[in-house]
DNA sequence: GTTCTGACA
DNA sequence: TGTCAGTA
C-alpha cells in the first residue's frame, strides 16, 4: 500500500504467456491496452511486458467480455 | 521465431 | 476480431 497500488511486480511475461494465461489473443490484449483497460511495460524493442497485475485484469475483461459486455462495460466495471 | 504498429475486411 | 505486410 505504501509502496504501490497496481502496478508492482518483477515477472513480466511475452504477450505469447499472456495468451496462454488469459486464452485471449494478441490482438485482444493489444486492444484492451490501446483502450486503456491495462497499462503493460514496454521492455527494449518496444515490447510488451505483462506482470501478474496485468495478466489478472486480463483475466476479469474476458470474463465481461465473456458475458457479452463490451469495452465501455468493461471501462466502468475496472474503473471502480 | 517472436512481437509491434498500422490498416483493411 | 481476424488477418496481412513490413519491421525490430
Amino acid at each position: 500500500m505504501l509502496k504501490s497500488d497496481i502496478p508492482n511486480n518483477k515477472a513480466t511475461f511475452p504477450i505469447s504467456v499472456v495468451e496462454e494465461l488469459t486464452h485471449l489473443t494478441g490482438r485482444q490484449i493489444r486492444y484492451y491496452e490501446e483502450q486503456g483497460l491495462i497499462s503493460p511495460t514496454r521492455n527494449m524493442g518496444n515490447r510488451r511486458l505483462f506482470s501478474f497485475n496485468d495478466i489478472e485484469r486480463l483475466k476479469e475483461i474476458k470474463g465481461l467480455i465473456d458475458q457479452g459486455i463490451n469495452i465501455a462495460g468493461v471501462k466502468a466495471m475496472l474503473k471502480e
